[in-house]
DNA sequence: TTGTAGGCGTTATCAT
DNA sequence: ATGATAACGCCTACAA
């Protein structure tokens, strides 16, 4: 009984139950079984149901199935200091890249009985910092992070705190903090391997920012692809997009045409810096793939209704998640094993923004 | 001093705060600034502020910055069983249509120290109450829910329990529920009117499920506005999809090119039923908008991208998010007045899938 | 104005 | 195998 009952000998927990519509405690569940609470809480516990009798675990069991208990998370959590959460930092949700990884993520935790908070950091350094101060301070046991930078101190002090994380997309330089990505490297020489085959000579590139692991790496296998088929390597047909977003690839491409050095083929860093360049076309009358092929990444959804249908690479969104997750839960879990990373496989998608060079 | 603490006379709780890295609490303040912890808790919330000596609050204040105090938010809830938390009821955070609505609630949510765990029901009502069951488990103060259908009465047990909810885009019928949607029947004006100004008279409409709020309403304005018109008013011109997507968009094209009716314009449930359009146009060599114009719904992302680029409705998805969060919190935090819902306006985006009539 | 005490629901450590 | 007890960190009557 509770201590701020009366002594009434309530057997059931009958007073608290039709008093009030609140919903019922481990107590209540307890003295319906006819045992303490402490008894109760092993019952219900699969690890340590084996401490109490079977026939006690049995009536704790069904007495908590006929009062619809649920054990209060946030008690729990007091206790135990664990709060079966995870913290998942994406630059903007709005991004159709994020959303598959997310999934990913949550169809992983949701069987190991966690759950997700999902913060946006817009790319603003301070916003990143305060909304990641918001999680810990909620007690998350891991970070999955999708905004790391090649230097990005905030992460590796975190990480140097013990905060366990997995980074998804990106990478951090000259920092052990596991990693999922996909394979990028072999997407660009996919892509360029593929223009090549096409017959062009002069390809150019719109690398994503240099701050970022996937920026460079696309960018450096561009340059190891462009020697490897033996084409045009001309440091003037690359620009870099300072972020990986439509407006940033269009003022890119603008930059590359303005330059006046030819080229019949971009590899655009990603799917959205692919899209500024069709707008830049379609400013300037170029027509695509007529006079210029192009090649995106990501293969986001839709890009095979626009106009042209576009080239891309095709990135397993969702299994980067899943896997990051699974990493996650393996560092919060599991004992300290060497954590590795993880790099996924790549695909092309052939659509219709390619075509032989028609000069 | 902490009960489990040798009896040193550990000024400033040193002996704490180098033993181990935990976080401080406020007990560490409390020591910190030579009060007592309630003192501390009185002077950190400013509710109650005025309840201490200016001196005090200032001290207290003082130890918890540079203590660097967080309140523990589970320590909090488990007292005063307020989570600062709110539930997201989402079918698919990969359809488009989402991602602006969790920004919107997301804004509001953050400046009220409020944040949102989002699930996913991917349209299966099993998952659906399970997602919801761990939601509450986890005490969210309220729902933001945008799986409605006009029939659903696991909504309606939940608000009969008294559960806080805001429906977004959709509404249930006969249950006093606020919501929060576009103006569906504005915007399916706005199309028809667009059409019937351009020379058609034969316009098709794909409604969306006649399950939801917005595919019954938008299909009722949809046969307001062809009889305000005076345009054909032939029923073989309807037909319904069974879900808001692209493949039972196509689906219901297909039906209707196969019944045989003509017509020269479609008016789509949404954008991903225009798309199923497209796929069908270009399955049968059908050309839009020579052909047949199409209008969509909602403006999702990379629609003038498109081929054509799509005609459709523009809704504001960021402000019914931020406006339902905004009525979420008002019923959490205001007493019981009554809820209105919301209405707002949508604009018509003119692109290229419609045309006048070539006929 | 400040301190004391008790409890939110659960689990871990005792003791029985 | 089970019960008693205390504690997780915080808040809030109530007492002083």
């Amino acid at each position: 009984m509770r201590p701020d009952q009366p002594p009434v000998p309530s057997q059931e927990g009958t007073v608290r139950r039709t008093s009030a519509q609140q919903p019922p405690t481990l107590r209540d569940v307890a003295e319906a079984a006819g045992v303490h609470a402490a008894t109760a809480s092993r019952a219900l516990n699969p690890k340590t149901r084996r401490l109490v009798s079977a026939d006690t675990a049995r009536r704790v069991m069904k007495a908590a199935k006929t009062l619809g208990y649920q054990p209060n998370p946030i008690a729990r959590s007091l206790k135990t200091s664990k709060s079966s959460t995870v913290g998942v930092v994406v630059p903007d949700l709005t991004n159709p890249l994020f959303p598959p990884i997310v999934r990913g993520i949550e169809n992983v935790l949701e069987v190991a009985g966690y759950s997700a908070w999902i913060v946006n950091t817009d790319n603003d350094r301070e916003r990143e910092r305060t909304r990641i101060d918001s999680l810990r301070s909620r007690h998350v046991e891991g970070l999955i992070i999708a905004t790391a930078r090649l230097d990005h101190p905030l992460l590796g002090s975190l990480h140097e705190q013990g905060v366990k994380m997995v980074l998804v997309n990106r990478r951090v330089e000259d920092l052990q903090i596991p990693f999922v990505t996909a394979d990028d490297a072999g997407g660009i020489a996919l892509a360029v391997r593929h223009l090549a085959g096409l017959g062009h000579t002069r390809i150019a590139h719109l690398a994503g920012p240099r701050n970022t692991s996937s920026g460079v790496v696309r960018a450096r296998a561009f340059r190891h692809a462009i020697r490897d088929h033996e084409l045009e390597d001309d440091p003037a047909l690359i620009a870099e997009c300072a972020y990986w977003n439509e407006a940033d690839g269009a003022d890119a491409m603008r930059g590359l045409l303005d330059r006046g050095t030819p080229f019949t083929a971009v590899v655009a860093g990603n799917d959205l810096i692919a899209l500024g360049c069709y707008d830049v076309f379609a400013e300037r009358g170029i027509s695509c793939p007529e006079d210029i092929s192009v090649v995106g990444f990501n293969d986001m959804p839709f890009l095979d209704k626009l106009r042209p249908p576009l080239t891309t690479v095709g990135v397993p969104h969702g299994d980067i998640g899943a896997e990051a997750a699974r990493m996650l839960l393996d560092c919060i879990e599991g004992p300290e094993r060497q954590s590795h990373s993880l790099l996924l496989p790549v695909s092309l998608v052939i659509r219709g923004s390619t075509a032989r060079p028609s000069a």
